[in-house]
DNA sequence: AAAATATACTTGCATGAACAAGTATATTAA
DNA sequence: TTAATATACTTGTTCATGCAAGTATATTTT
């Protein structure tokens, strides 16, 4: 337990959590800007479709972290957007199998290009060594935590 | 701009948005375990009335680099739970000063060293060095992005 | 003083997150 | 084979965010 008196400001949690919004809205910003309705997040789900297509509900959930509840209802809203769709498993009922659309395809590269635009924005006057040691500290807190 | 593939996980974008996102949930954790009916949003607001009491809410907006809606709707859900209170500027009447209410001050401490308890859990087995090193990352990637 | 503008805050809407509970279908155990 | 359990997904509730629009009050301009 540190003895040191509690300062929001100075603290790795404030820190971490406004560096993560800012990004996430830069992002967002970056798509909104280029004519792709895509949220970030919707963003983590199709980057993983581009990956490999096909996958289901449970398997990006698991990939990206987060509850099936919140998976389920970012595909609904790439569904309302046109970008994805659910397939029922052949086999297995209860499982949806999740495609890209055309639709979806197509904008892949817009996408990749400004996700790493928003990269190159967050990291400016970053050296290479110091990037590369912060994501290590970053998947360090990530393994504490989980 | 980059040309290497785009790899989500391995993304400064991904990682940020994952220690982030399970910093505040393990914060949120600790309070509840120890039945403090606060979020880390709320804490956020608290904790800079607790370094000076009776801001206004645009203030409280500014300083913790958010917009006024946000902390509009923030401070409506500590009033729903008793700990802190809207009073009325003396001349400008648009004006909001907040207030922690006697509970509100009691759970300082309790607040307080469970934040602390936070930032241990998740810079385990980090060097104080890293660690100095990756605020001031945070800090740049801030600074780049607001 | 009246009109225009700025400031402080609130509200509406769409999106997302955590958690708990619910539904349908598969699998396992008795 | 039926009952119990596990799996995959959905839905409801509360909280939070970004953005745009709205309200009330102050301040500035004319």
């Amino acid at each position: 337990m540190s003895f040191n008196k509690y300062q929001l400001d100075e603290s790795l949690g404030y820190k971490l959590f406004h560096a993560s919004r800012l990004m996430s809205n830069r992002l967002n910003q970056n798509f909104k800007e280029n004519d792709f309705n895509v949220t970030y997040e919707q963003w983590q789900i199709l980057s993983r479709l581009y990956e490999q297509d096909g996958q289901t509900q449970n398997h990006l959930a698991q990939i990206n972290e987060r509850d099936q509840a919140s998976v389920s209802r970012l595909i609904d809203n790439l569904i309302k957007r046109g970008l994805v769709m659910r397939r029922p498993h052949q086999t297995d009922r209860r499982i949806n199998l999740i495609y890209l659309t055309e639709e979806g395809k197509r904008i892949q590269l817009g996408l990749e290009n400004l996700a790493l635009k928003t990269i190159d924005e967050a990291s400016f006057g970053i050296s290479k060594q110091d990037l590369e040691r912060t994501l290590a500290i970053l998947d360090q807190i990530r393994e504490n935590l989980k």
